[in-house]
DNA sequence: TTGAAAGCGCTAACAG
DNA sequence: CTGTTAGCGCTTTCAA
């Protein structure tokens, strides 16, 4: 089935293409009985313009892309449904890249990703979130940020100078630490995430500081730290029962560890919040799904990923964004967490 | 920043542009030292190709989307996810695209994808999920095929004749039914999906025929239709629990209303599966993270994706792949049902 | 093994 | 108000 052009139509119209172009964009004022005619062949052929061609030529393709380590971590869609909402009304269309952390495959999609001369880039997890990012890995996003615009979230990378709209996780660990300690809590552990990602390392020393500001300290063996995942959680959770002293409070690097955890704690018969407190990080919807539902701590998810698209749009367009946007966290109390007995 | 082209690469290398698309392409020979002199140029301008203009020739973009209506609900990140994983060895990259379930919306991303000239589109949800799609709608769906492959996942459109990858949903709420009457079961409750949906509606029918070969019978107040969400399945479940008559089993339109019916039933002071049994359907990543984990009935959701991509793979390569393929879905027994006591 | 040249489908001066 | 034409950056005959 030959698809059909903007010659094709203008032949049929007996004008030229650019007469139909300026049809097809409103570019120019057209006698209303010539638009008359060819609208009505491009309808009766259900003529759609080409837009690579278009973006050949305008060197822009209305195409943003996300990076992302994990959509099926509830977190994520969230972010990319609050993004994809504001770029849509924009007209940009949304490439989704989802590398399962894996560096390799990061960089694979960096480089398909300007070879497809997307408009804009989103980047999250991976590279951007480590403590040390190696910086052959750094340099190259930096690198690409010269010719296409990258806006990191939730993460960083040292001296790059790139966009980035991020939450205060080092606030939120502390406001999640503060509320067990009102509540009582003196023996308070730590479980999960990576021991070289940024994030699991701001939230302890987060915690870790509050802890002191009370006279308290985080013990070295109440800090457990592995994976981000409900099985990683359960596991470390399970260590930190089978010691001879435990916490009567823990602190959970996101929602899944958080839900390993309770379940971890209602196989070793403990009650929450009875006998011990929990509270997770990032109010997936996830946190309400459990019982008992989970104290945890607010990322304003969504707006994280309409902030960034937002920024986007501006670089995009030549303006100048505030190059940092950080959102303030919030406590989220519900029933995983309670008064020390 | 000026972004260089093939024609900078030749004209420092002494060649013609033919020449370095040979060597970009390896599509001929080419001397080995006049490769080489190229490829350094190559490498010190950091040159990538402008996949546009050769996608404008080739007419191939390398590029599928995927339509679906709700990203934050874990069955379809899972989908992505196969056929993300999937399509990127085979040199695809996705648009996501998400529609919220609204028509219109999936009306101009269906135009868009056209004008972007994807080369292929896999379909979930919204319009093709639903038990009479209005002739406009699924028309619409039909005419774009002509253009561009087009594959159902779980879902199908009357007399279109298109490609469709789905789940045996009558199967498996058939497997969840012969549980619960296994369990001694005789009470059997029906919670949640809209029930203009072709889901929903299979599953109740499916259901009902179990019961009925069974001398049971689907009672009409036990049958509560709604929404799919969390909060949904909880509203149904307490108009369940607020009659006189209760049943003692309940079967989930998915996980989400099954998590909703279980806390609906903790608040009305009910043991799981002590006091009432209840089944999800999907096993998303939710049915193990709640508590009691959720009995449900798998669907495969990876492979889902999988399957899809590699059809439409087939399809674009002008290979004739199977019109249907159908999986079978699993019961998976966890602890939220229980023999009747 | 290489180059010249003709497009792919569209937009945007420029000229009328 | 409309047409001609020169590209956008690449691939691919066809000749050499």
């Amino acid at each position: 089935m030959k698809t059909i052009t903007i010659y094709d139509i203008a032949k049929e119209a007996n004008v030229s293409v650019a007469t139909v172009s300026r049809v097809l964009n409103d570019t120019a004022p057209v006698k209303a009985s010539t638009r008359e005619t060819i609208n009505k062949i491009i309808e009766k052929y259900q003529f759609q313009p080409n837009a690579l061609a278009r973006s050949l030529l305008k060197k822009e393709t209305g195409t943003i892309a996300m990076i992302l380590p994990d959509i099926t971590n509830p977190f994520f869609p969230e972010v990319f449904w609050g993004a994809e909402n504001v770029a849509r009304v924009k007209g940009y269309s949304f490439f989704l890249c989802n590398t399962a952390g894996n560096y390799n495959r990061e960089s694979e999609f960096l480089s398909i990703l300007r070879e497809k001369r997307v408009d804009g880039i989103i980047f999250l997890g991976g590279r951007i979130n480590l403590a040390n990012c190696p910086p052959e890995l750094a340099q190259e996003v930096i690198e690409l940020s010269r010719h296409v615009p990258i806006v990191l979230v939730n993460g960083n990378l040292p001296k790059s100078g790139l966009h980035r709209i991020y939450t205060d996780e080092a606030a939120g660990a502390a406001l999640a630490t503060q509320h067990l300690i009102d509540l009582g809590h003196r023996d308070i552990g730590f479980i999960g995430g990576m021991d070289d990602t940024a994030t699991t390392l701001v939230k302890i020393k987060a915690a870790r500081k509050k802890l002191k500001e009370h006279g308290l300290e985080l013990r070295q063996e109440w800090l457990k730290s592995g994976e981000f995942s409900v099985p990683g959680g359960r596991e470390l959770m399970n260590q930190m029962l089978d010691q001879k002293h435990r916490p009567t409070a823990v602190l959970c690097v996101n929602d899944f560890t958080a839900i390993g955890a309770i379940k971890a704690a209602a196989q070793h018969g403990l009650h929450i919040p009875g006998d011990i407190s929990i509270v997770g990080f990032d109010d997936t919807p996830l946190a309400t799904a459990v019982i008992p539902e989970l104290t945890t701590v607010s990322q304003n998810t969504y707006e994280l990923g309409e902030l960034a698209v937002e920024t986007l749009h501006q670089i995009i367009n030549g303006k100048n964004p505030k190059k940092q946007i950080v959102l303030q966290p919030k406590l989220i109390v519900r029933s995983s967490t309670g008064a020390l007995k």
